[in-house]
DNA sequence: CACAAAATGTAATCCAGCCGACAAAATGGA
DNA sequence: TCCATTTTGTCGGCTGGATTACATTTTGTG
């Protein structure tokens, strides 16, 4: 998908700051002036907005190599829509609006390359909206499982990918739209089933193949 | 949000060829070749996907004024991921890819909105993710109709929408995921309230206020 | 090490909304 | 105008999964 270049990283760099949030700390949260996009060098942000009865709904989870924060600064929205918040420890560059837009204007390729971007970004979604439709909770928390591991984890010799995602039902339960509750009990489904494989509280072995089992379609 | 200027309707006639679609014909498909992309003159089209049990999923409907085909020729994949069908008589522009990327590059006033373009669809995807997760189906069915209505219908004096809208059950499940039954009973609630108002089979005036009441948040 | 807080497991209850089945109404061709 | 087809209305039964309510385990912290 989107693979920033050596050249592009640099620029980056120089018009950034780096800086490191710990677990749960905010990002940016909504309602905000949108004065600024981030780019993620590791760890896992969500992005989600809270409900007026408290709740939190999540709408995409994004991984080292993403820019978040992007939606709101190019489609000239002052105020954030959403919130983003550390999912573990995460280091970011932080680059200023006018910086960014400068970096568009002068490289053309980027600019290009933004466009894929959004587009991939797009398609993505809309197959998840494809998928809320489609699956009941079992298959959507199947697919959730998958892209994030297949996002967060190096495949290895087998077809297992090893991961290491520390990440609560609670969370999980956020992304799907579904209780913790719900969660819990699919999650030892999956586990006796073979499709993911715990170390304490860490999941560290997904089998794509199990997994697809769970998906409609 | 999108708004083409005159100088790049000029631009894309010249480019295009206009062709018009009747009511129910089909103007792409999934896995078709993605050499084009469309530009919506008048009429309404559905995205959607025939799933392998012969039901349709509807991610998206576009309205004049929309591009259509663009995420798969902007992220550079080769084949269809999404079906586009014509909701009524449809007039369109159909512009073939390298013409296309050719009027990118001439007109970079043009790429730069497109970003802002493919930036405000992701936004828009995302609220579509928040409100399924959110609400219920009478909420997402009156998400649909508001959005339908602003986006298809002339804003009149007072504050009810007039507009036209021919649109089946059938369709309107399709979209936000229900039964054909439910949405039946749910629109004549929506009707002896008042928020939607009915001539014939044709929605003909929608009542925003109204509707709103229906959703959570 | 102890204890509070966070995260998980489990089970009973309940209900929105899907599904099947059918009747009635509207629409559009011939 | 008539008949086939499409679209809509309605109703009961059934079920996935939310909700409520605790018990138990794990984790971090003084």
């Amino acid at each position: 998908m989107f693979q920033i270049t050596e050249g592009e990283l640099k620029y980056l760099n120089e018009i950034s700051s780096e800086i490191k949030y710990p677990k749960g700390q905010i990002i940016f949260s909504t309602s905000q002036k949108a004065n600024e996009v981030y780019y993620i060098k590791s760890g896992l942000v969500k992005i989600y907005r809270t409900t007026s009865d408290g709740r939190q709904v999540s709408v995409a989870i994004r991984y080292p190599g993403d820019f978040i924060g992007l939606a709101e600064v190019l489609s000239n929205i002052n105020e954030r829509e959403y919130s983003a918040e550390a999912m573990d420890n995460v280091s970011i560059l932080i680059i200023w609006k006018d910086g960014f837009k400068k970096m568009l204007c002068e490289m053309p390729e980027f600019s290009e390359k933004l466009i894929r971007l959004m587009s991939d970004r797009l398609r993505e979604a809309q197959n998840t909206i494809y998928d809320f439709i489609m699956n009941p909770i079992q298959g959507r928390l199947a697919i959730l499982l998958l892209t994030m591991a297949e996002r967060a984890g190096d495949k290895s010799e087998d077809d297992i990918i090893r991961v290491r995602l520390r990440v609560t039902q609670e969370e999980l339960a956020c992304v799907i739209g579904s209780a913790r509750q719900t969660i819990s009990s699919l999650l030892n489904l999956l586990k006796e089933d073979g499709s993911i494989q715990y170390e304490g509280r860490e999941i560290v072995g997904v089998n794509p193949n199990k997994l697809k089992l769970w998906i409609q379609e």
